[in-house]
DNA sequence: GATAAAACTACGAAATCCACATATTTACTC
DNA sequence: GAGTAAATATGTGGATTTCGTAGTTTTATC
């Protein structure tokens, strides 16, 4: 196993079928089948390949200020050792919610979702910037979303 | 309309039924309404108040690695002039998936998803460095996604 | 062109969704 | 606290969808 990584040629008919699921996770089979010309059972098929293979999964998305998340901010981060060690020590923060390796300036970028700007201050200081091997953080506030997503891959 | 910037206080059912469909999107009002108690029609009221409201969506979220999309990266902009209008011009461009305007040394962040390094570097010299008013970027390519999570709001 | 694997269709049974009528709870006013 | 309106929840029956499975077609390989 783990198709994981690489691999998947999707043809039209399975990008048409995640594009019908981008619009509406929900969206019957019947209807999907209807749109992109396959029987219910075939869609349902497809479905079943593409999430088992983790090309795709169907879940909700939030917006986090209405759930009274007010403070939002993306992080840099300058590390010396195992850039990895660290990565999964943050992934493993309830507060951080997106991690990843980068070049450049910063060898780790982190998105972080809090409750208040106090909350912020905690993770960072006691959190974050406690761990071993980083060397300093750089902190974006978000100030306002602009565009956010999910669709990527079928354009 | 327009609950989309604050509003919505959540009580403990309606969390618990975003829960249910952040571990998976079909999963049906029957079900949903016996793990948080309550009926498959007030469950389905719900989910459809709560979508309507705009706090929460179901969809199918994809993995840009899968789906041909070899290189990713962050860019951070420095701007003069109006940021607003210069995230909406990146918020339009197809390859640019998420949009932030952010306190810090940088004004603006951007996402991008791209198929290769040659479209990464026209991306960025053809179109989000010849936007009036872009000072200066610096571009943080992505090596490993090591956590993406689509489930804030309820822990 | 034979063969095997993969993908698709058909179809009945079970489960789910949906619309609506009714009941209950909540919030507010006096 | 009683009265009232609005919001929320339940129950029900029919329409729709899902699910499993068996059989057919397509695709790939040698």
């Amino acid at each position: 196993m783990n198709s994981k990584t690489r691999a998947a040629q999707l043809d039209d008919v399975s990008k048409a079928i995640i594009e019908q699921l981008q619009e509406d996770g929900r969206r019957s089979y019947a209807e999907i089948g209807k749109a992109v010309g396959l029987s219910e059972a075939a869609v349902r098929q497809r479905v079943q390949k593409l999430t088992d293979a983790g090309v795709m999964q169907v879940v909700a998305v939030t917006d986090p200020m209405q759930l009274g998340f007010y403070r939002q901010a993306m992080i840099g981060l300058r590390c010396s050792g195992d850039t990895r060690a660290i990565a999964d020590q943050l992934a493993s923060m309830p507060s951080v919610d997106y991690v990843v390796l980068t070049a450049g300036s910063f060898d780790i970028m982190a998105e972080v979702v809090c409750e208040s700007d106090e909350d912020l201050i905690t993770l960072l200081n006691e959190q974050i910037r406690k761990l071993e091997g980083v060397v300093s953080t750089e902190t974006f506030v978000y100030l306002k979303l602009h565009k956010q997503l999910y669709n990527w891959g079928t354009r």
